[in-house]
Formats: C-alpha cells, structure tokens, sequence
RNA sequence: GGGCGGUUAGCUCAGACUGGUAGAGCAUCUCGUUUACACCGAGAGGGCCGGCGGUUCGAAUCCGUCACCGCCCACCA
C-alpha cells in the first residue's frame, strides 16, 4: 500500500539506478526506428548545476522522453567541454594555494595537473543531472578534448587552412593583460565607467606657436600617436593638413591628415591616432601608412619604445604621467569628467588592450553565407522566430575570429615553424616533418605553434565530431541532422553561429531542423542570478526540498515563449502538492482495488462516466502532443495538470465513489479497470515532466509488470471520444457547479448541504443519468430545494429555485444595506450588458455582416442575461421587502 | 545610434499567431475534515489587459504611435 504522503527523495535514486542499470536512456540505432537527436550542449567541464542548467536539460529531457515514449530512437548525447580559459583559470588558482605557479611546473606538467583534476573533480556536473532526472545516453559521453574530438580539431583545422579559411595575420586583437592571451569579441564585457576627458595641444611645426588640440580618454597612448587626423571638410584645421606636429614628451615628429573617421562634432574635431591601440585608430593608420607603435607590453605596462622616465609603468601610472607631464610642459588644456564604456574581459574582469599580435583567425565571413542562407530558406527554423533576426544581424557583420589563444589548457594549434619561419599546417608532427623537408630538401629542426584553440572552436564541432567524424560512422549516417537544439540565446553567437558554419562547411547539411531559444532563469524579482547578489536558488536544494519532478514540473509550466522566468518558490510548491494529488489519487486505486487490467479496451466501456473519462484522456493526450510538438512545454504541462487534477480527482474520482462502494458488480469491475486505466494514461503524459513519481506509480500500480514506463508506448487514441456521454458529463459538471455557485450566492452557510449536492451528483451518476431533469430534482430534494421549473437546454443551464427557503436564512446572516448595494452594482451591471448586446443587435452592420452563429451566440447571451436581471432584480426587491 | 522583448488580478505568469462578455498558480477572505489527499475540498473578492490613435459590426488580441522597464549589438577622440 502506497504512504499517505509522496516523499520524493526515497524514490529518486532508486529509478535513476534501474533506468541506467537497464539501459534504458540507450540509443538503439539497432532497433529500426526513426532517430529523434539532441545534442546536449556540454556543460563546462568545471560547471556545476545552477538554474539555467537545470532549465534547458529539463527541456532537453522532456522532449527526449517524450519522442522515445513516441516511439523514436532517441539520441541524447551527452558530454562535457573542456572550457581552456575557465578551467585553466581554476586549477591554477588550486595550485597557488599550494605557493605554486604554473610556470614554475611548467606547461607539460600543468596540463598534466589539469587532467588529473578533471579526472577527480570533473564528473560533478554528470552527477548532478543525474538528480534532475537527466535521460542522456552516458555511454556515449563525450569531452571535447578526448581523443577523437582531438583528432577531428585537428582536421578541420588543417583543412580550413588548406582552403585558405584559416590564416595568420598580425592584427589588433582583445588582450587581456592579467590572462596574457587574445579573447574574441564576444568575450569582451562593455561596462559604463566614470573616467575623464583630456584636452591636449600638440604643437604644429613650424607654425609658430599655432597648436592643434586632441581630446582623450587615455592619455597614455599619447606616447604611441603617429598621426592627428581631422576632417578633410572641417574649415577649423582644413590649413592645417599636410603639415606636421611634433609629439610633446616623445619628440616625434607626426603628420595631421584627413580623414573621413574624424567627426567634426565630436571632441575638439581632430583625433590622435594610435594605431597600435585602438580598433579605429588601426584603420585610419592603415589609410595613411603611418607607424603603428606598440607602447604597452603583455602586461599592459609601458615598453622600451616610450621615453626611459615612462618604462615600466603600469598603464594606469603612466596615464597619470603623462598627464603631468604635459601639465608641466603646459600642453594640458582641459580637463573634463566623462562617462564612456570600457572593455573588459568576462574572465579575467580586467580592463582589456587592442594589441597587436600574431594571432590565428578563421574567414568567419565565407563561413557565415551558407549558415546565413539555411535560416533563410527554413533548413533550419528558429523557435521562436524572432531570434532569426538576432542571428541574421551578428551573421552579417560577422569579423574574422581569433581562434588562437596564449594559454595551455586546450587543443594545441597544428601548426609547426622550421628555422626560417616558414609555417607547416599539418595533422601530425610527422606530417609536418615531411612537409618541412619537401620544402628545405632536407630535415629540419621544426618548432610547434605553442598557442591553443578557443574552446568554441572544438564545441562547433560538436553535432558531428561526438558521432564518430571524420570517419564514415553509422551513428553519423544515422543522426546527423540532428532534431532539434535546445538552448538559451546567449550563445547564438557564441556556440550555434559556430556549429551552423561548421556544420554545413564538413557536413553539407545542417546541424538541426530547430533551435529551440528558451528564456533565461531570473529570480522572482527579475534580477539575473548572482552569488554576489546572493539570489541564487539552487536547483540541488529546491529538488531536496520539493522533489525533482517538482522542479522539473514548475521549469516546464513556466517556459513560455519569449519571456524571461521568473521564478518564484512557491511554484514549486504548488507543483509539489500536485504531486502529492496525484499520489493520493493512486492511493485511492488502490484502497478501491482499481488495478489495470491487462488488455482493457477503452472503447469497449459502456458506463456513461467511464466513457466519458476514456473520451477526456483522448483529448487531453491530444492537447498534449500538439503542444509538444510546437515546443509549448508550458501548454502541455498545463493540460496534463488540469485533466489529472481538475477532471480525474475533481470529479471522475467523485462520481465513481458510489459506483465503486455500491452493490452493482459489472458496473463495479468496469469503473476499476477504467479508473487504473485512466491513472496509467496520466503517468504516461506526465512522465517527460515527472519521471520519478510517474514510474513509482507505474510499479506500485501493478508490481507485477514487467516493462517500465519510461520504455513504455506513447497512448494514442483519437477516436475515443463519445461525444453523447462528454456533452452529458460535462452537462452534470456544469450543472453542480451552477447550484453550488447559486448556493454560495445566496450566502446560505451549511457546508453540509453542499456535502449532500456532492452525494446526489453520485446518487445520480448511479442512476446512470437517465435524465437530466431527474438530476435536477435528486438534487434539489437532497438540498431541501423546491424546484418550480427547470429547463435544460444543451449548452446551458437554468433553474428558478423557490427563493423562500433560500431567502429566509439570507436575512439573518447579511447586512441588509451592504447587499442592497452590492444587488444594485449588480443590477446595473447586467443592464449595461444587456443594453450592450441590444445596441449591437439592432445594429445592421452587426446583422449583416456578422457570421450566423455569431449573432445566434450573442442572442443567447442576451437572453441569459434577462434571466440574470430578473433574478437579480427579484432578490432586490424581496430584500426591501425585508 | 540600431535591434529585440516586456507592460494583463496584490505577486508570478498564461491567453495574442487564428478578433466575439478576461484565465491559472500563489496570496487574501468565508465555509468545510465519518469515509484518497489540509501538500485537501467547496466558494468569494480582486482586472477601463501601459497611454493615444487607426482598421472592424466588434480589439487584451491586428496596424500605427508614444511612454516606461529589461536585454542584445555598435559607437563614444
């Protein structure tokens, strides 16, 4: 016998083990039936589960579920990314807590450190999906720094730069000081900063004593100007263009130019150009084949190509430096406080460098066409649309990307360097080796690239490399493309931009049909989750506290589309009790004997509540597929909660009590068998979203079965609706809903007489509801009610009760003025309505354009309206009476 | 500067694509535990659906516009 209350903890590992005992979460590409595929996006090797997390692998699993219920071969695949920044950045902060650096290890010995960590400490995340419930094939796990993913790295890059999609440039790139590596744009955080502008004169040569004002934020960069460009249209300077200023401090010598870049409006209207240190400063050296002078190295400190007093300071001192100096030299003319924003890296937090470096990129924008045209042509749908704009947009502008970074943790760049500097790109140090001495004639001391890859570059690989590419595997063949991706919009950029270009470059096809874009988890004020706010719910607590399937319940019900989650505790609360519903309602089976009966046929009942019920689960699965197949979790969880709760404990349950403790046998055995029935189809629609009370319930219901719920058929019953027995149920429903309504109107407090209604629905549905107007007087003499007419029409419900035995007690219990007024609220109220739907009945446009039905439905309304007047104006008036 | 999203009950949100008297959960209030469940049951109160225009017989819903909130991208000498 099940527990009075669920108790969620006690169950959850106990399926956990057996699914993943039984195989249950496998991909049978052996089975013959149609693939359905999600990759996983890999969590951080690091990572361990917050929300977010616990947002899209509940998603994830639901649809997994789901289609494997369906009857689909269902890939999951899961993995981990190996994430070089984040992970580097941990176990050396784990190493200086030990007074060691990694330079002193040095870097085969860190990355060896790295790897010993991630074997010890980087299951975490696995584990924890585990507690969510999390149905991935583990078997098949991934990281994107094994052996195969490696080797597949290594090929794609070798190839694209083959192709000439791979090339190294010197350009400016982000560098972060404190990390000593280049980060990609999309790694750059801009923050709002209070800072200030500096006006600086530079004398122009030769002109006696005529000087050109710049403005800056930076002053240190000064000491790299070789330009100062202004406006080729801006009367102020137009004189001034060809001539030359002579740098203050350094003594250079630098030309004034025109250039377009330089807006008038904007500082004083001429601009001192760095090229080594700022994006556009950059381009408009290049127009002019001016110098470009680094004067900052890795650390952001000064370098020797500054003034000796300048070397080595920091660029934060040599900002104040600089200033005074050219106070001091009195080429400082103003001073002003302003707001700008400044790049900082989303890893490091610090204040990042355009610096010019040697640097990999990949020809993002080649790449970029053929992902750009699939979204266009529908290859590839996002849901919802909208994000297809967010993706075009960045697709677009896309710049090349800078897939080189100066850490150790990661792939290492296949690229060898022979004596002269000539670069050999191969797969192998073999292969190189033979390049190398195709190109000398003779063998060659060959040096490797010592930089890595970005993490996002092998994770773009991911919908193809974890199936076994570049070999020609099965599991390629088979689910490649894959159905769909799940994940949130804050890396459309980063990582499904990167899987579509590659995708369709080395596969010629689409990585997935949809991306799925959910929302982001906030908290319930809407903050973004933060330790540093300290508004974190972790799901790992919430799931002690209320039961994974809880959780996984509330994340489902609130994922619409296109809006952020808020999510509040006491959701999950609300679901939790929902589950406890739902187990009591098995309990009830159970104490009634209701036990699925082996080969029961649905259609076959004959009780008018049983076909009613059986017609209901249709509708409901019905509502459920539809859902799911539009990705609407929220619908689905939805029409799952209302049916289990509001029809199948509400009422169902209710009607079948006297059914199932009276004396008629047949009808006896039949509502248990469609009582366990029912029950057995809600656990079905409800597993994807709780799997773990669901396939509790499944074995406690009949421990004799041997199959298991999540394996299980997917019910699939269109034609089971009985529309007689649904329009008649329903008509009951409505009807005891209407006089309970009325009742609690006319403020008559006995619970017990709403106890007896109860008992007469159940008196009526043993009767077998032969008809309607039995109903009606069963429970009107159950209630003590005189019934002076009743009418019951289909679609709607109208009974006059002798208002004397209902009125009488009204009076005693009520202030009279206050009811008066609320009757004459009322009163107006329904004239209004009323008055409304004349205007619009009389009004020809309405007649005639109107569709029939329309019209006919508004005419019915009006005249339930009049009904309601009269009642309303009638209490009135016995009220004054009183 | 460009773009996207949001604004509906006290709170958190559905509904909008496909126009026809506004929905859920929580919270509040009233009543109710002899018989699955108080993590329960039966009820109630509470909303000019952000403002203004337009289309339409009819707009929370479609179109335009404004306001406020949030996010993304770009720029800021």
């Amino acid at each position: 016998m099940l527990d009075k209350t669920y108790r969620p903890a006690e169950i959850e590992a106990k399926h956990y083990e057996l699914w993943e005992r039984a195989g249950a979460f496998r991909a049978r590409p052996e089975s013959g039936r149609p693939p359905y595929t999600i990759m996983m996006p890999p969590p951080n090797v690091t990572g361990s589960l917050h929300m977010g997390h616990a947002l899209t692998f509940t998603l994830q699993d639901v649809l997994i579920r789901y289609w494997r219920m369906r009857g689909r071969d269902a890939l999951w695949q899961p993995g981990t990314d190996h994430a070089g920044i984040a992970t580097q950045m941990v176990v050396e902060r784990q190493l200086e807590a030990q007074g060691v650096t990694r330079h002193q290890l040095g870097r085969a010995a860190f990355v060896d450190k790295i790897w010993e960590w991630k074997h010890q400490s980087g299951g975490t995340i696995q584990n924890q999906l585990r507690r969510l419930g999390a149905s991935p094939d583990w078997a098949r796990e991934r990281f994107t720094m094994d052996d195969g993913l490696s080797r597949a790295v290594r090929k794609i890059f070798v190839e694209l730069y083959k192709q000439g999609l791979i090339y190294r440039d010197k350009r400016l790139v982000n560098w972060d000081p404190k990390l000593h590596t280049a980060i990609s744009d999309l790694e750059v955080e801009q923050r709002e900063v209070k800072g200030h502008m500096w006006h600086f004169t530079y004398p122009v040569e030769g002109g006696a004593g005529a000087v050109i004002t710049v403005a800056t934020t930076r002053p240190e960069t000064m000491l790299g100007d070789t330009c100062v460009a202004v406006h080729p249209d801006d009367d102020r300077y137009r004189h001034l263009i060809g001539k030359h200023v002579v740098l203050p401090i350094v003594g250079r010598r630098i030309p004034i130019v025109a250039d377009e870049y330089s807006d008038p409006e904007k500082g004083t209207g001429a601009v001192k150009i760095t090229p080594a240190h700022d994006f556009n400063d950059f381009e408009v050296g290049k127009r002019h084949g001016v110098e470009a002078i680094n004067v900052l190295d890795a650390n952001a400190c000064l370098n020797d190509s500054v003034p000796e007093a300048f070397r080595g300071l920091d660029r934060y001192e040599g900002r104040k430096a600089v200033v005074a100096e050219m106070e001091r030299l009195g080429h400082l003319a103003k001073v002003e406080d302003h707001v700008h924003m400044v790049p900082y890296g989303d890893r490091s937090g610090v204040v990042i460098e355009p610096w010019l470096t040697d640097q990999w990129f990949v020809d993002a924008k080649t790449l970029a066409k053929p992902a750009i045209e699939a979204v266009e042509s529908g290859r590839t749908r996002f849901v919802p649309k909208h994000w297809e704009n967010t993706y075009f947009e960045w697709m677009r502008n896309i710049q090349p990307w800078c897939i080189s970074r100066q850490i150790w943790w990661g792939h290492q760049v296949p690229a060898w360097y022979g004596p002269d500097g000539t670069v050999f790109v191969e797969e192998t140090e073999e292969e190189a080796q033979k390049a190398a001495h195709d190109h000398y004639g003779v063998n060659v001391r060959l040096e490797r690239d010592s930089d890595v890859l970005d993490t996002w570059f092998s994770s773009g690989l991911w919908p193809f490399s974890t199936l076994g590419w570049p070999d020609e595997t099965p599991e390629l063949q088979r689910y490649y493309p894959t159905d769909v991706l799940v994940t949130g919009f804050d890396i459309i950029f980063f990582w499904v931009a990167r899987m579509m270009m590659m995708g369709l470059h080395f596969m010629g096809e689409v990585p997935f049909r949809d991306i799925y874009i959910h929302a982001l988890v906030r908290d319930e004020k809407g903050q973004k989750m933060s330790k540093s706010k300290g508004n974190i719910i972790d799901p790992l607590d919430t799931i002690g506290k209320y039961g994974c399937d809880a959780l996984r319940f509330t994340l489902a019900a609130l994922a619409a589309q296109g809006r952020d989650i808020k999510l509040a505790e006491s959701r999950v609360e609300g679901y939790r009790n929902f589950a406890t519903k739902l187990w009591n309602a098995a309990r009830f089976c159970q104490i009634n004997d209701c036990r699925p009966v082996p080969g029961f046929d649905p259609e076959g009942v004959s009780e008018k509540v049983n076909r009613w019920i059986v017609g209901k689960v249709a509708e409901t699965a019905e509502k459920v597929d539809v859902a799911l197949e539009s990705y609407r979790f929220n619908e689905a969880a939805q029409a799952v909660y209302q049916f289990t709760w509001g029809t199948f404990c509400d009422w169902y349950l209710e009607f079948g009590k006297p059914i199932l403790q009276g004396g008629d046998d047949t009808a006896r055995a039949e509502t248990r068998a469609a009582a366990a029935w029912t029950l057995d189809q809600i656990l079905h629609l409800l597993h994807p979203f709780m799997p773990f009370i669901t396939e509790e319930l499944w074995e406690a219901m009949a421990p004799e079965r041997a199959d298991r719920l999540i394996n299980a058929e997917w019910p699939a019953h269109g034609a089971l609706v009985d529309p007689e027995a649904n329009d008649e149920m329903d008509w009951v429903v409505r009807v005891i809903t209407t006089i309970r309504a009325v009742r609690a109107e006319m403020n008559v407090p006995p619970a017990a007489k709403l106890t007896a209604l109860l008992r007469g629905a159940n008196e009526i549905t043993r009767a077998r509801l032969y008809t309607h107007r039995d109903l009606i007087m069963t429970l009107a003499r159950l209630d003590n009610l005189e019934i002076s007419e009743v009418e019951a029409p289909r679609g709607a419900v109208q009974m006059v009760v002798d208002e004397a035995t209902v009125v009488l007690p009204l009076a005693e219990h009520i202030d009279i003025a206050q009811e008066r007024a609320r009757l004459r609220k009322e009163l107006a109220k329904v004239e209004g309505e009323i008055a409304r739907l004349d205007k619009k009945l009389s009004n020809e446009g309405f007649l005639a354009k109107a569709p029939p039905e329309v019209v006919e439905d508004q005419r019915e309304k009006r005249e339930e309206w009049v009904l309601a007047r009269a009642k309303v104006a009638e209490a009135l008036e016995r009220l004054q009476a009183a």
